[in-house]
DNA sequence: CAGCAAAGAGAACGATCGTCCGCAATATAT
DNA sequence: ATATATTGCGGACGATCGTTCTCTTTGCTG
């Protein structure tokens, strides 16, 4: 069999998460199953199952590739902005574009595994709340400067910004992957403006 | 003909559901295994799809179990507040407080179906549709009537407002799940009050 | 009372699950 | 150049998946 050079190797490993990603955002990280990606990537079981040592750290690393593809596509596009209502409102607007534009074929990655996984006790259960929470502190931080600087109101509690911007999405990406209305997406970038324009 | 009498059938299958409601909301629709679902009720696993015949007809009870026990739990005790304003007011709380003690222990069922079968054709996916579109025509119909009778501003879009108090209720049943934090459900039930209180 | 319809148990099926072992081939290090 | 480590394949394992078959039990019906 041929052997690929190291960076194919790397390569190799990345497409394998690639592939797990658009896989477990339609049939969920638990549907996620070592013989079907391994089917896709045209490899063996045992070869997939020998790079992740066992399903359980696979559905690990596909969250977190899930989780950087997220912050590329929403946070990343919007970090250039002014820290605060500015950002937060680019955040807004990047973020509806992914979910209109999701980077895999079953929507938002993050809303499945949590959704998912929000019952059930272990490993992955802790690493998505990790995420989960880490991006709520961001979201937080940005409205405490948009209020500190008087951008939005004194008095507003910035974790209510954040979780409502947050239901907002998560709402949204549901009814867009339900009902394919882009109306949807429409509807949750002026309710999260409506949050904003206090 | 039924082997016990006609109450002792309905109880035994309803007691399946409700088995069969408990075990979803946990491990979701497809994690709703014949066999595991046959040992916790101490039955055969052909006993048990001879009841629905098969695992989808299963799924599509339980969604319809689950569905009931939604409209009961939130549209029922709000049922006999007058239309309009005051019921979409009733509905909240009475979601929320479904939200924090909820009949299931994995949390708001539709919300896992949907998730789990948003980007899954067939007819799991087309019966939450359903059950979805109906919810929030309710929604949509209490809105209307809010505005008409002018308890919601003129040119509010009641499809906005129906969208944004599930998007809320949905984002609010994943943090509370995740975090097993009531406050939560504050932040759920204050951003809902701010959508009726324009 | 005899006969029938239905329910459920038990067992088996092919398929797939996650995991592990042994072996061959390759890359790296000495 | 030789030794070592790593990679991946093929194959097998026990378990469980959904489904189907036969057979027994049991209540209803005529």
């Amino acid at each position: 069999m041929p052997r690929r050079s190291a960076t194919e190797v790397a390569g190799s490993r990345s497409q394998t998460l690639a592939a797990a990603v658009q896989l477990a955002s339609v049939v969920g990280l638990e549907g996620l199953t070592i013989g079907r990606l391994a089917d896709r990537l045209g490899m063996s079981k045992s070869g997939l199952v020998g790079r992740f040592g066992s399903k359980e750290q696979l559905q690990l690393a596909t969250l977190d590739q899930a989780a950087d593809i997220f912050r590329r596509s929403v946070y990343k596009p919007a970090s250039t902005a002014p820290p605060g209502l500015a950002r937060l409102n680019a955040i807004c607007d990047a973020w509806v574009a992914y979910l209109g534009r999701p980077p895999f074929p079953g929507g938002c990655f993050l809303t499945t595994a949590m959704v998912e996984f929000d019952a059930r006790p272990g490993p992955v259960n802790a690493a998505v709340r990790t995420v989960m929470r880490g991006w709520l502190a961001l979201l937080e931080r940005e409205a405490s400067t948009a209020i500190e600087s008087g951008e939005l109101p004194a008095g507003t509690d910035p974790k209510d910004v954040a979780f409502t911007i947050n239901a907002l999405a998560v709402g949204a990406n549901c009814d867009f992957q339900l009902n394919r209305n882009p109306s949807s997406l429409q509807r949750a970038r002026r309710a999260m403006a409506a949050v904003l324009d206090r």
